[in-house]
DNA sequence: GGCTTGTCAAGAGCACTGCTCTCGTTTGTT
DNA sequence: AACAAACGAGAGCAGTGCTCTTGACAAGCC
């Protein structure tokens, strides 16, 4: 719904082009100098157009960040289901670690668009209809993995006690939505698991790691088996 | 040194009150429109001076969000001190839950200051001197109690594997600068732990349990709970 | 006392931003 | 061919960070 496949006319498809065009100089300039820096008429500039014809594609600036928005939401993901569908599915901690591994090895490529979509909210708030079915798609993905892992009945034993009342309803609406099967425990376990692959990947891209770890890679990889083993994989 | 406790001329004080003056409009500011809507003659404007002037305490607008970032961080280990040390010292799981409940409720309370130094970092990047000092106290609080729960030698069982190799180094420098005694796994899963921490109320905050959890208070309680309870305290 | 020196607020000005409006032109449809 | 929608260009508004100059004032030295 987002990108035509076959824009009929002649101008619809100058436009779609045009359009695309526009994202990818944005996109290259929020790389050099970040959010902030992203100025609609440098990018029209660059184009060799007026700003004000850029604003016949993006009513404004904060509508073309959210469409970068959602494209690194899909960006990301899409590196990695590719590298987690690449991994023998009986191999469950292998599949963990690929899905990390992409995250992390996406987010180090494109860090201001990481810091876009997981840093701090930039303008008020985000649209929310655009942006939850692209940014829900990597939680869906290490879901899956972890709905495989205990599919037998095999669930892992968590140290930790029983999830107090309050949280009872959140996690059934998020079990019946999108992990049938899942104990409530293993359940919030899963979610401080994509917490925690968040904040290790953040804290390394926002400096919270400086002079700390050096090896970020081997750092990242050592915690994220550690989680893995946490969660009954392999 | 960043606060004189005595100035000495008249001139030096009011120079001083005029900066604290300045950085009071400004938090404002930041609390309402967040840190891009911090304009710089805005705060002149509200402080009844002309926007030149303000460049007399500030040399540049990076520089007052300079100031900012460091009192946020100056704030909130504040916070989490006073909140830690009221607890009985052997209560090791309750000093754990009262500094880790304590940063929550500052960033909640100041969730615009929160982002700004736990989120995507803004300008360019920091000047590390004046930041890393404020910034290292609350993983240096953590650490304490993490010291004085594995102090008779009864450091708990962990379930993951050694570190690697090329961690080491990092540990080995991180135990002396700041806690002697530490092993190497239990050191790095406290610093996934300080990651745990942080990326659980960025969740909250940032929106990225938006749909899933409603009960914030009750959900960050039971994991870092958890958390405690893997770290060997009650 | 007077005189120099440094500090300060004010104002004008530069280059830039997001955004709006109008004005011709081009394009696709009827 | 006629019409309406879409489009690019340009001018313009209000706002921004920041620089430079000017004049007022206070502190320290003779």
């Amino acid at each position: 719904m987002t990108a035509d496949s076959a824009p009929r006319t002649a101008r619809a498809r100058v436009r779609a082009e045009l359009t695309r065009e526009i994202k990818d100089v944005a996109r290259r300039q929020l790389a050099e100098h970040g959010s902030a820096g992203l100025s609609l008429r440098a990018v029209a500039r660059e184009l060799g157009m007026v700003s004000s014809a850029v604003y016949r594609y993006f009513p404004s600036r904060d509508d073309l960040l959210t469409a970068l928005i959602v494209d690194a939401y899909t960006d990301i993901a899409d590196a990695v289901d590719a590298a987690e569908s690449g991994v023998r599915r009986s191999d469950l901690a292998g599949r963990w670690l690929a899905a990390c591994r992409a995250a992390r090895r996406w987010a180090v490529a494109h860090p201001h668009e990481y810091a876009l979509i997981f840093g701090s909210p930039v303008p008020g708030y985000r649209a929310p209809t655009d942006t939850v079915d692209p940014a829900a798609r990597i939680p869906l993905v290490l879901l899956a993995i972890l709905a495989d892992a205990t599919g037998g009945g095999r669930a892992p034993a968590l140290a930790h006690g029983p999830v107090p009342r309050p949280l009872h309803a959140d996690l059934k609406r998020l079990r019946d939505a999108a992990a049938p099967g899942l104990s409530d425990r293993y359940l919030a376990r899963a979610l401080m698991a994509w917490a925690q692959l968040v904040g290790l990947i953040s804290f390394e891209l926002f400096g919270h790691l400086h002079n700390v770890v050096t090896d970020y890679e081997a750092h990242f990889d050592y915690q994220l088996r550690a989680v893995g083993l946490d969660l009954g994989l392999g």
